[in-house]
DNA sequence: TGCAATTTGTGAAACAGTTCACAAATCAAC
DNA sequence: GTTGATTTGTGAACTGTTTCACAAATTGCA
């Protein structure tokens, strides 16, 4: 494997690195075979110097005079960011969050693979959500190690979230993908991300108060 | 109405803003009187002076030697973000993800009231959803105006994004935010925000893969 | 082969965001 | 009051990110 991130590559250019790989993929649905960084910023309201700074932390994979081979860069794109693998996912917390996440398929897409479901209400426990059997919190341990869990996304009431958070912590996961608008305190080695939708709406309600 | 943005905030502060306004409502409730940038800080790990610059772009609103006071700053905040009024919101879109939004509390909570949902699947059309019934996209332009909308949701499979996303501006809704993910085309007058999931996911896997 | 056009890769410059450090304001105690 | 402790508000220094600008590589065409 590539040995990647010498320097420390930033928040926004992992960001980027998503975003080139979807115009990548749309790109080889066109049936480019090259692209310029001119015209793949163009597409992503990006500038051409930003594209290529970008790339270029991780290697030079540019023909001069040509571009980028759309193929090989979408391939080694999906490589630093690990989207050439599967990963499996835990989901806690079968809400309203929850169960539209089981069936969203861009998970399913990139090789965000949910296989298990857990949540603490009885009357969930048991059920089904497209094809997998929500189970108790208390096995949480025992079926993250059997089935081999990677991340866990959190999508419980923001009450509950720090409990659920060490819970998961204690049975091994190193990434959380945390929906619940309060700020989790968790050990250095575990990475978190949060996914706070009123935020955004918050921002777009700012642009409107002050535009 | 206060005049803000003289000089030009940051997107990181405003993001920053939303996390100390929900902050603020926690001490509110823990019974704090006043609370300095340095335990603000603390609780949400960030810097104390962080917290004082950021605040410093709108005023001065704290008290040397003691600190802010918490109702009267969480009362500024909600007033810079645009809190402290109500906003019709229009959901485009009712399959996973859009019915999740419909009951997600959190929006009510914060003042963003979804009043109108739209979907082109008839057999979606004249279904309730938390009591709304929903409207066929043919009658956008009508009801938003009829119902003074303020901001579109965007919960639409990828392929049919951007055309909704005309339609929305058509209807004149000048804020979007929008769950598809792909990078939709608007007016420079039209501000929008993308939630997209799997960035997220994709950051983690990045995290897991170059850690 | 040679020449004009194109486009990468990358140091350097410019810009933006964060942290530092300290004067000024306030508080609390005596 | 005066003194000592605390904490804000903010220029200045610093750090990080983006943009610029150009040499070097490659293509396509004559």
């Amino acid at each position: 494997m590539p040995k990647i991130a010498a320097k420390k590559i930033s928040e926004s250019t992992i960001h980027r690195l998503s975003i080139y790989y979807r115009a990548l993929v749309a790109l080889e649905n066109e049936n480019y075979k090259t692209i310029s960084s001119k015209e793949l910023a163009k597409r992503e309201k990006l500038t051409p110097a930003q594209v290529r700074k970008d790339l270029s932390f991780f290697g030079s994979f540019g023909t001069r005079g040509l571009g980028y081979p759309v193929i090989e860069l979408r391939n080694r794109i999906a490589e630093i960011l690990g989207l050439n693998r599967l990963w499996n996912v835990a989901l806690i917390g079968v809400g309203n969050i929850g169960s539209a996440l089981v069936s969203y398929k861009e998970f399913a897409k990139q090789g965000f693979n949910i296989k298990l479901i857990f949540d603490n209400d009885q009357r969930k426990i048991g059920s089904n959500h497209k094809g997998i059997k929500v189970s108790d919190m208390k096995d949480l341990k025992t079926l993250v190690s059997q089935e081999k869990i990677d991340m866990a996304i959190i999508a419980v009431p923001s009450a509950m979230a720090q409990a659920v958070a060490d819970e998961v912590v204690a049975a091994g996961i190193k990434a959380i993908l945390n929906f619940a608008p309060i700020n989790l305190k968790l050990p250095d080695d575990v990475i978190m991300r949060n996914q706070n939708m009123c935020i955004e709406l918050e921002h777009l309600s700012f642009g409107m108060t002050n535009g």
